[in-house]
DNA sequence: TCTGGGGTCCTTTCACCC
DNA sequence: TCTGGGGTGAAAGGACCC
């Protein structure tokens, strides 16, 4: 799901090459969301699909390669992509059934080793090591995988096998799909300089920019030039990180934990909200729905942050550090009510908002003070007895006052 | 062309403390 | 008493990733 487009000029793919060196594999779902949809429409097969909401202000999650073949890709406005393939078929995403399919990819990875970095429902980087003794040098692992996937699930994947998690990452972009690219470390430096500098893991559309208007377009260009003019130009953390990358340098162990940071949900309205009230509202369903994962995840959090998107696409965030951490949906809303109301953005017309909680960090590490007067018993134990109820009876057993009565005007209207 | 929703990380600025 | 500087943490914005 790759949303970069590596136009380019790189080596063909190989498969062959020493491995010794290589115990890192990046494992790439071709196409993921649009593959698993194919599986209950066969009959779509070879032709233009694209994942996205049909309706409304969506982008494109996902589309078949007969659809990129007509210059469809990942984020792109359905609006866009729907002139560029008008004969493509349109399916709404399901998420849950995406989640399936990733559970069940993830475990093949889990059964060849514990070292597994997930980096998103479609891919994940594997240190394979510790598994050679067992299971065999790590491109016979990768065809393994490739083919235990396919057997199992009915849909391809590509893998790069490399020294490091970054050139492994490039080398299963350059395979798509179906396909596998051993990088041995003594063929690193060749297969990286010509590639594009886009292709870097880190360069986007305005470091791209400025990389050109350097006279940068390559990894070669970008290898040659000094650091610490990198680091004027990019900042110093930027600079030396790309600097180190365009030899190839990535230090970086694959971690099978990574803890979360912040947990957030944002929104975008069908059509732009000036009416406070309703961003309100908004924010409390936004603020319930952070609480319960932060609940369900064990986690509190201190930091509220707010994110308005104004209609003309210009964003603002306002943060709040609390004196407790909470996993309270009734703090939360009440600390984005009180940013919300800061911003001054009470009569303008918004797209977006969002509500994320941040500094993150257990919640049975965090020793609660009371703080004076609050009762012993309240909006926690409620909240609780409300994610009893929801697992019990589903999403939609207890709303909150204000929600409902949303709920009501929507079906009146 | 008109831009989702989930995140991470970096940079800059500012307040505050010593 | 005034000024300065280093360290630190918070806040805000933005680039980037999938």
């Amino acid at each position: 799901m790759s949303r970069k487009q590596i136009t380019g000029i790189g080596p063909a793919p190989r498969t062959g090459g020493d491995d010794s060196g290589c115990p890192i594999l990046h494992v790439d779902m071709d196409a993921f969301f649009a593959s698993v949809e194919l599986l209950e429409r066969p009959e779509l097969r070879g032709l233009p699909v694209i994942v996205g909401s049909p309706a409304g202000r969506g982008v494109v999650l996902s589309a078949t390669y007969e659809a990129r073949a007509r210059g469809v890709h990942s984020a792109m406005p359905m609006s866009r992509a729907r002139r560029l393939c008008p004969q493509a078929t349109i399916i709404p995403p399901s998420h849950g059934k995406y989640a399936e399919v990733s559970r069940g990819v993830m475990e093949i990875f889990h059964a060849i080793t514990p070292l597994v970095e997930p980096i998103a429902s479609d891919e994940a980087f594997l240190d394979v090591a510790g598994a050679r003794r067992r299971l065999g040098s790590p491109a016979e692992i990768a065809a393994g995988i490739r083919a235990e996937v396919l057997e199992r699930y009915g849909i391809t994947c590509s893998v790069g096998v490399a020294g490091s998690k970054f050139i492994a990452k490039l080398a299963s972009k350059q395979c798509k799909p179906d396909g596998m690219l051993v990088v041995p470390p003594d063929d690193v430096v060749a297969f990286l300089h010509p590639l594009p500098v886009s292709a870097l893991w880190g360069v986007g559309e305005r470091t791209e920019q400025s990389l050109v208007r350097l006279g940068i377009r390559t990894v070669g260009d970008l290898a040659r030039v000094p650091v610490s003019t990198l680091q004027r130009e990019l900042g110093q953390a930027v600079g030396g990180h790309l600097a180190a990358l365009a030899w190839g340098r990535d230090e970086r162990p694959v971690t099978a934990h990574v803890p979360d940071k912040s947990i957030g949900n944002e929104e975008t309205f069908a059509a732009d909200v000036d009416d406070p009230d309703v961003i309100r509202r908004e924010l409390l369903r936004l603020s319930e729905r952070v609480a319960a994962r932060m609940r369900k995840a064990g986690h509190v959090g201190r930091t509220v942050s707010v994110k308005l998107r104004r209609a003309d696409f210009s964003t603002i965030s306002r943060s709040r550090t609390l004196k407790e951490p909470t996993d309270v949906a009734q703090e939360i809303y009440a600390t984005a009510c009180e940013l919300f109301q800061a911003a001054g953005l009470e009569r303008v017309r918004l797209r977006l908002v969002g509500v994320r909680m941040e500094g993150l960090r257990p919640a049975d590490s965090a020793s609660r003070q009371l703080s004076l007067g609050e009762r012993e018993t309240g909006w926690r134990e409620a909240e609780q007895a409300m994610d009893r109820a929801v697992r019990r009876f589903g999403p939609d057993a207890v709303l909150p006052a204000s929600l409902v009565r949303g709920r009501l005007d929507e079906m009146e209207a």
